[in-house]
DNA sequence: TTGGAAAGTCAACAAGGCTGACGTAAATTC
DNA sequence: GAATTTACGTCAGCCTTGTTGACTTTCCAA
């Protein structure tokens, strides 16, 4: 009654439905990250290695304060994790030509075949779970989870979305 | 070409459709939790504690074994939390009466107005993702979410979803 | 040539996961 | 009634991944 003040179609906007959306949210991402979580545990990397991985092979030869941007964590954080990736060969990084402060990283190949191996994992429960839902669900899905986004964050995807 | 083999309408399930989705899910995260995190830092609370006011408001009465299964964490990681919300008022534990090992979880006065601050922020960007993107795109986002759960996570969420 | 940006590094610390071991009270089983 | 199991709490120690602060090196650009 009260919760239906306004239209017709608003049911959606209920305090009790947000709540489902919110607990939605809470135990899909403990999904989402558990396949690549499961691999790497053992391996001395975690969830922070898996994410400079993904983020150096969607655009390769990125720089490290790029990379900042995008995870939003501190350098000497990143730093960390970039030590050891690079150390161990998964990582190479390169000095700029025109800048020469900066560092453009790359998988190596080594590098590119945990990364493979990591996404092929979260893909495939990604892909089942679109397949289960059907393309019109996985298009409200993008749309909800963009909507969601601090205004920032939503650039860098867009812009990882688009261009390289 | 090669990615519509098999179908008409497939393309959704190409690795790169795969990727954007994987990546939105990477920064809708963030937004999800950037509102009630801020609220927590200062206070000597952090996500941790976020989770058991939300599972305990959700359902007052739980025992500390049912909060573990839901949370997924050992019960000396979530002892530390709940003792430090005990120990300051914000969660009465009171000693079972039909079986007395058990401990059951309500939200003290305190608690419940600090769930109501996390909670309404939590909720109101829900709510304007909600409202920007529709009711049919809600309706696709829980489908994708729902079946993005390990199993014993959506029955978990379904539990929540209906009973009490 | 000098100021400031980019990158890297060291040290210290905190939150929040984990394991292992142990203790206590209460319920259940034999 | 004794033994075992269950639910919970706690101590100790460890790991990952985040933080701040201070400092250095490199090097572009004004």
């Amino acid at each position: 009654m009260a919760e239906t003040a306004g239209g017709e179609g608003l049911l959606f906007l209920t305090d009790e439905q947000l709540r489902k959306g919110i607990e939605a949210m809470f135990f899909a991402y403990r999904g989402f990250t558990a396949d690549p979580d499961r691999i790497l545990e053992g391996m001395d990397y975690g969830r922070a290695h898996h994410r400079a991985i993904h983020f150096v092979h969607r655009s390769p030869g990125t720089t490290v304060s790029n990379l900042l941007s995008i995870l939003g964590v501190t350098k000497q954080s990143l730093n960390r994790v970039l030590r050891t990736l690079i150390d161990d060969g998964l990582v190479r990084s390169e000095k700029g030509r025109v800048d020469a402060r900066e560092r453009h990283l790359f998988l190596t190949e080594k590098g590119l075949i945990l990364e493979r191996e990591l996404s092929d994992a979260q893909r495939a429960r990604m892909r089942a779970a679109y397949r289960a839902a059907g393309p019109a669900a996985v298009q409200g899905f993008r749309q909800v989870l963009e909507a969601m986004m601090d205004p920032e964050m939503r650039k860098q995807y867009n812009r990882l979305k688009e261009g390289g």
